[in-house]
DNA sequence: GCGACAG
DNA sequence: ATCTTGTCGC
């Protein structure tokens, strides 16, 4: 494959692991972590919750200055693969895309919960969604997946996690109680900028704002499934 | 071979 | 991720 087709690195042809690794290897050649973004006044946050064999996917738009929501959408679509670590995009970019799709705003940088770069292949969902949609994106994840980092001890704090001798993100320490949270480029974005975006974000939880308020969202919507049914 | 392993 | 009440600590 000479150019990159999109709609395969979302639905695949085959879901035989060798291809699934094809396409997350693919990836990885086109990711950049150069920051490519000119503005910053709307930043995206975007995560999934799930019922039954339904999965719920949020995304939200928000202004990087004041915080204020600006827009919410989401779609619920019928689960099509398992959970399998390193794998995670087969399962939830497409029905992200379509959620982020859905927004009117556009944002300039779209934070989503998962890994980026820090993927044993390079491929973590907030880079397989940034490269399909060649759109600036970090990836906010709750645990390491791969790498190693020594533990940020205050609030703000952060340390290089480093993966084959690189840095490919951070562990920080964003809430005084809560465990560290994993932040890392996703696509067009610096491993530098990535820790700089995300604490602009912070507001004394343990999450940033964009993918709090995303997960909140996805949170209400599958409670009202959940009672109409 | 064994254990670890985003959501 | 999800199933779930109380509870320990700041």
């Amino acid at each position: 494959m000479n150019r990159l087709n999109k709609t395969q690195l979302i639905y695949p042809e085959s879901y035989e692991r060798d291809s699934l690794i094809k396409i997350q290897h693919e990836i990885s050649e086109y990711v950049t972590i150069e920051d490519r973004f000119d503005k910053l006044h709307l930043i995206g946050g975007a995560d999934c919750a799930f019922v039954k064999d339904s999965i719920i996917c949020s995304a939200v738009v928000m202004d990087y200055d004041t915080m204020e929501i600006i827009e919410k959408a989401a779609v619920i679509e019928p689960v099509t693969f398992p959970y399998i670590p390193t794998f995670l995009s087969f399962r939830e970019a497409a029905p992200m895309i379509n959620a982020v799709l859905r927004l009117k705003n556009i944002p300039d940088i779209l934070m989503i919960d998962g890994c980026g770069i820090n993927h044993p292949r390079m491929a973590g969902l907030a880079t397989h969604i940034g490269v399909s949609m060649d759109m600036p994106t970090i990836g906010i994840a709750k645990k390491i997946l791969c790498g190693v980092s020594d533990e940020p001890q205050n609030v703000s704090d952060a340390k290089p996690l480093k993966y084959n001798g690189r840095q490919v993100g951070w562990y920080l320490k964003s809430s005084k109680r809560s465990n560290p949270i994993v932040i890392a480029p996703g696509h067009r974005v610096s491993v530098k900028t990535s820790l700089t975006v995300v604490r602009n974000c912070l507001r004394g939880y343990k999450l940033p704002e964009t993918t709090r308020n995303a997960h909140l969202e996805a949170g209400r919507i599958k409670q009202e499934i959940k009672h109409e049914q």
